[in-house]
DNA sequence: GGCAATATGAAATAATAATTCCAATCCATA
DNA sequence: TATGGATTGGAATTATTATTTCATATTGCC
């Protein structure tokens, strides 16, 4: 191999893009295509790929050739490279956040910190979120009269906040709320008619857990959002969402639990619209 | 290939995790070899993940075997996919999220789309916070008698959470709700050795604005978070932030703030402690 | 401790993929 | 428009890689 190949993905972009007038038709179709879609490099076949970009698999190993390489399987090694490299950045970035504001530099740090916490909650939920509950709790709490919302201590900012934005879509919610002392009574009104939002982190807030326990008994389904399968919040739960919140300074994030509860909120609201339009077609 | 073989990553790992203890040896070994190189998964050949693990390759397919797929490819595709949709830099993949989430596929993409939107606004103010105003607001606020916080509608889930973290840290507090309509008597209790955590958000709740000009004509300084320096809230406070939030389906996230606001509440705790000691000694 | 079932190692084989080669085509230039 | 060089398509070849097979070892059980 020559000694000027480009050995990085930056490198290698640049070079096309520098020589990307003086390549010839076909040569040009596979560079624009490579660099559309570094992915499909990186995984694909040599075949697999040619086909994608309409060209023969041999072009592509001439153009890898013209760019110095001695075949595609060098140059796909680039593409890979790229991949890993990226992936581990952003790792490393939150992690350097992280670290800054563990070696707690001042207030700065306890910001960043809590930044990094949130961060790393959205992250870790974006991948970890289980479509098929997702949908079973819209579909339950879609068609349920009235929505209660359950949520004690740490876990209240997301149920008043869930309880407002129910609200602004128009769709009958109460908060269960410790204010007046009435919880029971409130709680009784419910019928399985309805459905329960219920949120509750470890250490459980007692009183949450009680209250998921008479209004499950009562036969009222419940979609919780908690911390892990042993909560007991868990079992009385018909659908429950398992969203592991980062900590800074002793105190959870709460970012992942409020996205995926204004996600289900405007989901609800969604579904119900769609088959409200149903109904009268 | 069997109906219920894990398809994506995460419930790839999950199965893992729970079959974990039942594998054979080597089967085991290759498993958690697995788990801590993903990426040498994805890209390495079947011969040479086998000896990085320390099996033979006929292990690796026995491996994937176990776990239904129909042999090595089908389940480095499950890896490889992981790295698609991890994708890149950080911005590429919150652009690839959006993306997913404005081509509007379901609900997932809702949730995709809060995602995003959450990450975004912290991103955004990551690079954005002023460290003079936050120093700032941290001296108003540590010194203060009593903190009150005020905030209506949208922004009241962070109140409600400021005013939790306040309470764990002992540091005495007083939400200024409506529920009961005693806000005018609460408020004229306020003196201008006591301090407001005030946020709102275009459209300014007009009782959250009237009550944060009456609050300040009594000379209690205000620390305000809002979103412009257009809003009617910063020109009563003595400091103020400004957080752009991104929305989604015309619901804006609250992730920033509430970092924010996590932030300064931790702050002023940490504050107060450290003066506490100097006091003392 | 012996037997059967299960697991493992190593090499043979099958499958797949990359590369090469050559004929056909295109294109610039005279 | 004829000619030579560059480019391209497609099939043949070679290399690499996954998978299978079978002999051997290990483990659990009576």
């Amino acid at each position: 191999m020559d000694e000027r190949v480009p050995r990085d993905f930056e490198t290698l972009r640049t070079t096309i893009l520098e020589r990307r007038h003086s390549l010839p038709k076909r040569i040009a179709q596979i560079a624009a295509y490579a660099l559309d879609n570094p992915d499909d490099i990186a995984f694909g076949t040599a075949a697999s790929i040619a086909a994608s970009a309409g060209v023969q698999p041999s072009t592509l190993i001439r153009f890898a050739q013209q760019l110095g390489f001695d075949g595609f399987t060098s140059l796909q090694l680039v593409f890979r490279e790229r991949l890993r490299e990226r992936n581990s950045s952003y790792d490393e970035r939150l992690a350097a956040l992280r670290a800054k504001a563990e070696e707690g530099a001042g207030h700065r740090a306890i910001f960043d910190g809590f930044v990094a916490a949130a961060s790393t909650s959205l992250n870790d939920i974006s991948g970890r979120l289980n479509e098929d509950h997702f949908e079973d709790a819209i579909a339950l709490l879609a068609k349920a009269e009235t929505i209660y919302v359950l949520a004690k201590r740490r876990s209240y900012p997301v149920a008043s906040y869930i309880a407002y934005a129910l609200g602004k879509l128009k769709i009958r919610n109460q908060l269960i709320e410790s204010a007046a002392g009435l919880n029971a009574e409130m709680i009784s009104f419910a019928s399985p008619r309805d459905a329960v939002i219920a949120i509750s982190f470890s250490p459980y807030a007692p009183a949450a857990i009680e209250e998921a326990r008479v209004i499950s008994e009562q036969g009222v389904p419940i979609v919780a959002i908690t911390d892990s399968s042993f909560s007991p919040l868990a079992q009385f739960a018909k659908v429950w969402f398992e969203v592991a919140e980062a900590d800074f300074a002793g105190f959870r994030s709460l970012s992942a639990t409020m996205a995926l509860a204004m996600a289900l909120t405007v989901a609800v609201g969604e579904k119900r619209r769609d088959e409200g339009r149903k109904r009268k077609a």
